[in-house]
DNA sequence: CTAAGAGTTGAAGTAAGCTTTAAGTCAAGC
DNA sequence: GCTTGACTTAAAGCTTACTTCAACTCTTAG
């Protein structure tokens, strides 16, 4: 097998990642790299990858330590199939229902809310969606900050 | 009317904020308060209504610069009736729906992704989702942060 | 060989939304 | 008058997810 390295330029502009994330992140040990004898990062292709599930799970939400525990959790030993993505991604599902859920009931909650305008804190569910949250446990966090990110460049030219 | 008037500490009890938030808001222009002689802040009952919409606001995923634009729409002569509270919350059902709808966009992709494994950066609407995103323009952000926030001590005794 | 472009590092900066700290003042009960 | 608890301020710190900077080194085409 011919292993063609990728400059961090490279994966930056196929990833759609700025050079200085792709850095970030492989210090945070969300992706890895090999060395050039000059100690410049050589990138495999499946970095790639790599970087589409974080682009994607950073769409539904997660944060990048969540990211990171995902990622640890594909095999070490060979490299990750798409049965191996498809398993990690899995729980997106529902997540995401729950998310979309917790949305729902604050809009129902908000169009009482509208209708009386009482704005209680005890009463309003908007000021107080404690019920709708409490489901998770005291340390659930629901939604996604932010759904938008820098488009990809480029397509992952996968194999 | 009899002007009773609130120290921080209290309304930070019955607002479920804490005293180094209502300051920060007082220093961010979302709510004002007046002054003892020797200097010590003094609320109006009014910055409980205030505080209970910023607090539905952020639940519904604003900005305090969001928040603080709402609040700008009040009127400053009289005191803000149930009617004009409601005006300036109307605007929150259409964001909610925004939002529910992107997410469920989003469930709905990664139903087909998770299906085909194939998290490409171009093709996967995870990885990808700005045809979702786009409906508002470039700069549009659609999800809340975060649902959950400290939940309030005690209810606002509201007039 | 050399110039240019791409890459390297650690450290500091950014943004939002607060909290914490330090050092000191106010208000109220006894 | 004094003690106590609540309050004041400015400034620094915190978290996440990066970007920017300065100063320097690699790599490669010519």
């Amino acid at each position: 097998m011919e292993n063609e390295m990728l400059l961090v330029g490279e994966v930056a502009r196929r990833s759609g990642y700025a050079p200085s994330a792709l850095r970030y992140y492989e210090r945070e040990g969300l992706i890895s790299a090999g060395r050039s004898e000059g100690g410049q990062r050589r990138f495999d292709r499946s970095v790639l990858r790599r970087l589409a599930f974080i682009s994607a799970a950073r769409h539904v939400g997660l944060s990048l330590e969540e990211v990171r525990q995902a990622l640890a959790q594909l095999p070490r030993s060979r490299n990750p199939t798409a049965a191996d993505w498809k398993n990690i991604s899995r729980l997106w599902r529902a997540r995401l229902n729950d998310e979309i859920d917790a949305l729902v009931a604050l809009r129902d909650g908000l169009d009482s809310c509208i209708g009386c305008g009482c704005l209680s804190l005890k009463r309003c569910a908007i000021s107080n969606p404690s019920d709708v949250a409490a489901s998770r446990g005291p340390g659930a966090q629901y939604l996604p900050r932010q759904l938008r990110q820098p488009p990809p460049a480029e397509v992952v030219a996968q194999g």
